[in-house]
DNA sequence: AATGAAATTGACAATCAATATCACTTTCAA
DNA sequence: TTGAAAGTGATATTGATTGTCAATTTCATT
């Protein structure tokens, strides 16, 4: 969206950083996307574009990205960082399909409050949190492929 | 424990693995300890005892106890992981100290109930969750020593 | 439009945790 | 005791990410 875009540029403008044609990709693939995206597949996309930009790039914009928060990092049970859209301001928990890896977002408050509660007992003051649901989503209920899939398992129960 | 020490020799038994010196000691050490420790740290500890033990050992090491149902590998906010006792059979969370790292477990039947709940809006069947919450424990909260500590922030709110 | 200081880029090296390789050593059932 | 199979440890390798640095680009000012 333009307007995303034009945010971007003017945190840039604000942190005295120069808007550069890299950077302006980037961020325009970025905001392209509407799922959680990868460092690497997003270099991929814009690669697509514009054959001379770096990987480097790609990861130095997309911490600008967050440093202007417009960019969420995530780190699910996979080695890679994923990056989602800091668009809708409101926080969120993930359920990731352990099988095919579709990620839904939700927010429950009843459970950030019983956080808070337990926190409490515990003497401690949330800063942030981390929710994450793992397991098989309708489609991957269906099809009885038993594999482990793309995600691997990270010793929850 | 000898307990636990018995119960791995049973695992690697079974799995028709060999019971080494170097499995040995390590399995004891890992027993050991009380809190959560990652390879690095576990190695300096056998290193103490027999300083020809590889660290590569303690990893594989470590991996069997996993197998073994011993052990419990978690993935913080950190790089490296920790590695934790599975004796208390039951599931638990965790509550960690985002200035000195202090990790407190806990369990709360309330929030997994409205995890299952969720899940089953989203047309999900949970196989394993994943709940950190990241604050100040009231010690580290006294001293207004701003910084951020040791384990970093992962764009959770 | 030209200038030039400061920021940016991209190729490459470096890091860090964890795993793979492989020659040598140890275990343990027979 | 023995020998096949498993285990070990030094080292190399991986994979994601960050640091380095010479060459390039931006942009406020001329």
């Amino acid at each position: 969206m333009q307007n995303k875009q034009h945010k971007f540029r003017q945190h840039l403008v604000r942190s005295g950083l120069k808007a550069t044609r890299q950077r302006e990709l980037i961020a325009r693939a970025f905001f392209a996307t509407n799922t959680h995206i990868s460092a690497e597949a997003l270099y991929r996309r814009v690669s697509g574009r514009d054959r001379r930009i770096g990987l480097v790039t790609v990861y130095r914009t997309l911490k600008l990205l967050k440093e202007a928060g417009l960019a969420h990092e995530r780190q699910f049970g996979e080695g890679r960082a994923l990056f989602e859209h800091a668009s809708s301001d409101r926080h969120h928990d993930h359920m990731i399909c352990s099988h095919c890896g579709k990620i839904v977002e939700f927010e429950n408050c009843e459970i950030e409050a019983l956080q808070e509660e337990v926190a409490r007992r515990l003497g401690f003051t949330i800063q942030y949190h981390k929710l994450e649901l793992y397991g098989r989503c309708k489609d991957c209920r269906a099809d009885a492929s038993g594999g482990t899939g793309r995600i691997r398992a990270v010793g929850a129960r």
